[in-house]
DNA sequence: TTGTAAGCGTTATCAC
DNA sequence: GTGATAACGCTTACAA
């Protein structure tokens, strides 16, 4: 380990520690030969600041606590990556918690990030209220990524569900389809509520009212979404477009259908929703609505680092948009 | 934030600050009353311990530096996931930093993460010498996973890439395949060319020698794997069969085929390299072989655990698989 | 500009 | 068992 303290480099260049201390951290004056007898004696002895003590003795840990959900997921994938990408060129790092989308779970990770006197705060998801984020840290600088607070005054990083869901389905309607199948995500899902409402409401513009029979639920992966479909085929309802909860969702819808001979886009179209790296690669490459995952999670990493230098920020909603390939058949230039 | 130091409850409970931290480490015995006395004390004030207090005392931060690479890939993503789920259960938690493939980031990374003080380390893949690590941490308890070092005694978690590579090459050949096509991966990079020793293996097992057309380079993208494809067709050498450096390389090349015109298996048969989640849902299903990257993550934190306690720990070579779907054609059971 | 000295909140080492 | 008291390594008034 490094045993060298500013004690020792004070010792070796000939002066007191606090001078080392300002050489080291070049916000006020010293005079030039001390400053270099200083750094001399850094690089000879091969001095390592203990950032542990400096954090003790200044109150700051250049530590950003992010707290996750189920890690694992693609687009909070995406998102802790472009937090960390976001933090990475300042002297900030981040540490992680994950909550798994259990709210005891989640409190305690939080508790573990402040009992680290983190100096600011991502949370990626979640659905601890906002009451208890509040409980938990009083003053702390805070974002929120991909979850929107009504009722409270923190700063979110997120997207329009309810403008993707209705762009996805518009989408689908202006390619002539009129019976369309949804695979909503999880019903608690804020995510899932808010597309469904777009949805709807793209529908209700045609005219169309929403089939129950048309609506089946997932838990955001490609099993729930084969077995979605398999659950649609048997209820003999026809329909001739699916929108997906997300695009691990359309995975699995897509290889259902593919299952039951029936082929994309030909007979079935489907659309996605996040827009992950696969899905262009898929065959046929899916048509999604894209979500900036990363660049959320690097906005989030910049609100952050500008609310410690007290700047303000305020909440921001990233615009997402629609991505077409090849999994949406155009029903309107039917060739007889 | 949150103000109460043990003192404040020391006074409370009546007792020295000492004999709080006795009861809060509760390793020695304490009179029953007292202990009472600090508990009570402790929830009533809500005291949180402040960690980088105790970290500084006792030399220990309960922290582990986890160093990645480039996030953003899945396996590698998998297993830093692997990491935080294995780490979950223990008063560690990981703090993480990004070298991104390169030796400069790396060092700054790493020293970033040793003057944090972190208790552990483990390090994914990643491309410093050994020698580098070792003058950056001595001593520290560390574990790389996904890499091996022939020249050092550090603990490494991996997998045989020359096996798998054999086995992925050696289902083509079963398969009946003889003119097999392999997109291997970034010259430089250990899995790339290991995986390629063992295809090569696997070829002259066979007696094939195998050709250089059927070669060609890719940086484990899907982009980098259609255009593999691309020039894999315009050099004219006819295959039957792809070796793909991974599954997102392979997706990529499928895409590609299928823009030729090309089916999978019936016209080229596709097989992978790590198994992940979306593979078993392409159309088809991709054959693939399966590394157990989150399991590989976990057995990181364990075994830093471990060594973290005194146990010892030995490198440890977990076992991947081959996973048969239906993107390889059987050519050994065509019916006329 | 520079040095002295008092913290920062715990843990650890002693005597008692 | 328990309580002083000295670390832990650094920052930061406060003087000089």
């Amino acid at each position: 380990m490094n045993k060298v303290t500013i004690d020792d480099i004070a010792k070796v260049a000939g002066v007191s520690k606090s001078t080392v201390s300002r050489v080291l951290q070049g916000r006020v004056a010293v005079h030039p030969d001390k400053k270099n007898a200083v750094l001399t004696a850094t690089r000879r002895l091969g001095f390592k600041p203990n950032i542990v003590a400096q954090s003790l003795a200044s109150g700051r840990s250049m530590t950003i606590g992010v707290l996750t959900q189920n890690m694992g997921s693609p687009f909070y994938d995406a998102i802790a990556q472009g937090v960390i990408a976001g933090l990475s060129p300042s002297s900030y790092s981040p540490i992680f918690a994950d909550g798994r989308w259990q709210i005891p779970m989640e409190l305690s990770a939080l508790q573990s990030l402040v009992g680290r006197r983190v100096d600011g705060l991502v949370l990626i998801g979640g659905s601890i209220s906002s009451q208890q984020i509040q409980e938990c840290c009083n003053e702390l600088p805070i974002v929120i990524v991909a979850r929107r607070f009504s009722d409270s005054n923190y700063r979110c990083i997120s997207m329009d569900n309810v403008h993707g869901g209705y762009e996805a389905t518009r989408h689908l309607l202006d390619c002539g389809h009129r019976k369309i199948a949804i695979i909503r995500g999880l019903s608690h899902h804020a995510d899932a509520i808010e597309r469904h409402q777009g949805y709807t409401r793209a529908l209700e513009e045609f005219g169309i009212v929403p089939d129950p029979r048309l609506m089946v639920e997932s838990d955001f992966s490609p099993d729930s979404g084969l077995s979605a479909v398999r659950e649609l085929i048997k209820r003999g309802e026809p329909f001739t477009a699916i929108f997906a909860a997300n695009d691990l969702t359309a995975f699995g819808a897509r290889l259902a259908l593919d299952q039951h001979g029936l082929r994309v886009p030909d007979d079935v179209s489907i659309i996605g929703f996040d827009d992950q790296l696969e899905s262009a690669y898929m065959t046929p490459p899916l048509t999604t609505y894209h979500q900036p995952a990363r660049e959320m999670g690097h906005h989030a990493a910049k609100a952050i680092l500008k609310l410690l230098q007290g700047d303000e920020f305020l909440s921001l909603q990233v615009p997402g948009h629609l991505v077409v390939r090849r999994s949406v058949r155009d029903l309107t230039t039917i060739v007889h």
